[in-house]
DNA sequence: TCTGGGGTCCTAGGACCC
DNA sequence: TCTGGGGTCCTAGGACCC
């Protein structure tokens, strides 16, 4: 058996866990830039505010209602995830950390999974102060199922083990609702009779996989109670990583852009050697305002592969430049940049080109410069072209501190 | 004025090989 | 008019997830 547990509301619980005030009462958190909702209290979902809203569209909305808003703190969510992951680990010896807010558990061989899971819940709730709901099924997809109506349940824990509970469940379970469903396939699957996710468990297989490919064949067979996605227990290395974020304000000046580019590279690099790994192809991009109607949406990238891999910063940085100015044009507006890293490969394994010199200051100067940012804090040490005005940073104007990782950000209490 | 960021997997089709 | 068979690799695009 499997369990999925779900972490409720999850930056909005971080938010309350430490500032009480907002118990009780309608709160949102944003995303980057303080642009859209994210993540809602039940208070606010109740007034039928949907995920994903623009905050300019709805912004009297909010005022009417009072509702508290947070710009969005990763740092702390982050933290905050590390723990309850931990609490996670005693009641099961295989955790997959499926998201930030979400862990599959292996729970085969337990007697009690209903008791077991309650315990959980409450040891969660003890430990770290964040609600958690439980669903419990024989297959991934079928716990998520179990997960959506645990929330609903009243105890916060419900389990789909008994074929005709999983028929049940599956009767009151739209199709747009399942996981492995998004809106082209729901349209899809809607228009061709398919409402409940019952119907779809029903569906013929050669359908499925001439319409769904093999993966929603998958999902198909999971809905019976056959499990075909495994856990994943250690996060195989990424294939790619993106950092990339949208500006405070529109930029037009390729100093500013210069700057970000730098700041980008730096910071997608930094993660790359965290998983000890390296690059050989790096793309930089830009694009105008998307939902500016006045100009067209204009959105350019450059890629370039290096002879062998790397993970200096420096490199990274040097030749992220250069394809910034390629694809730079004096008359845009961009709103937003990004570096992506490709090709990426384990350190140790990866292919050498034939005129190589070996860069092992280079490695030494990586290894002394996160060193010092790890225990400095990020950016004590960067390259020069990162700047130090930084005018363009994206917009956090309601957020919390950081109060479990960083010292001089810790909670004060008076007595 | 104001609209997120970061990933994965699958498939079809083209280029290329012998 | 007629023009082989069998395969690999890469990429773009489309779907999904949180």
């Amino acid at each position: 058996m499997i369990a999925l547990v779900d972490c409720n509301n999850f930056y909005v619980s971080c938010e309350r866990l430490f500032d009480p005030t907002l118990i009780g009462r309608p709160t949102v958190v944003l995303s980057n830039n303080d642009g859209c909702i994210v993540a809602r209290s039940e208070e606010v979902k109740s007034l039928g505010i949907q995920m994903g809203k623009p905050v300019f569209q709805i912004q009297s909305e909010l005022r009417k209602h009072k509702v508290a808003i947070r710009s969005s703190n990763y740092t702390l969510y982050a933290d905050m995830s590390r723990r309850v992951m931990k609490t996670l680990g005693r009641f099961s010896p295989e955790v997959e950390n499926y998201s930030i807010d979400e862990a599959f558990l292996n729970l085969d061989g337990i007697s009690d999974l209903a008791e077991h899971c309650h315990r959980m819940r409450e040891e969660v709730i003890r430990w770290t102060g964040i609600p958690v709901s439980v669903g419990i099924a024989p297959s991934k997809t079928l716990a998520k199922v179990a997960n959506k109506h645990a929330k609903h349940t009243g105890d916060g824990v419900l389990s789909l083990a008994d074929k005709g509970d999983q028929a049940k469940a599956l009767r009151r379970t739209s199709i747009h609702d399942l996981w492995g469903v998004g809106r082209r396939y729901a349209r899809m699957l809607m228009k061709n009779g398919f409402k409940h996710a019952l119907d779809l468990r029903e569906a013929d297989d050669k359908w499925v996989l001439k319409r769904m490919t093999i993966v929603g064949l998958k999902m198909v067979h999971e809905l019976r109670g056959i499990p075909c996605i495994e856990l994943t227990l250690k996060p195989p290395p990424k294939k790619s990583l993106i950092k990339s974020c949208s500006f405070g304000r529109t930029l037009s000046a390729l100093g500013d852009l210069e700057e970000a580019v730098s700041v980008y590279a730096s910071g997608v690099a930094e993660r790359l050697r965290q998983q000890d790994s390296l690059a050989r192809t790096i793309t930089v991009f830009l694009m105008t305002n998307r939902f500016q109607t006045e100009h067209p949406h204009y959105a350019t990238s450059a890629t370039m592969s290096f002879l062998s891999s790397t993970d200096d910063t420096s490199v990274f940085v040097q030749h992220g430049l250069v394809l910034l100015r390629q694809i730079f044009r004096r008359d845009q507006r961009y709103l937003k940049a990004g570096v992506i890293l490709d090709a990426i490969e384990s350190r140790g394994r990866e292919q050498l080109g034939l005129f190589d010199p070996k860069h092992e200051s280079s490695a030494r100067l990586m290894q002394a410069m996160d060193g010092v940012n790890q225990q400095f804090g990020a950016n004590t040490i960067r390259v020069g072209s990162c700047g130090d005005r930084q005018e363009w940073k994206m917009k956090r104007r309601l957020l919390s501190r950081r109060f479990t990782t960083r010292w001089d950000e810790l909670l004060h209490v008076q007595t």
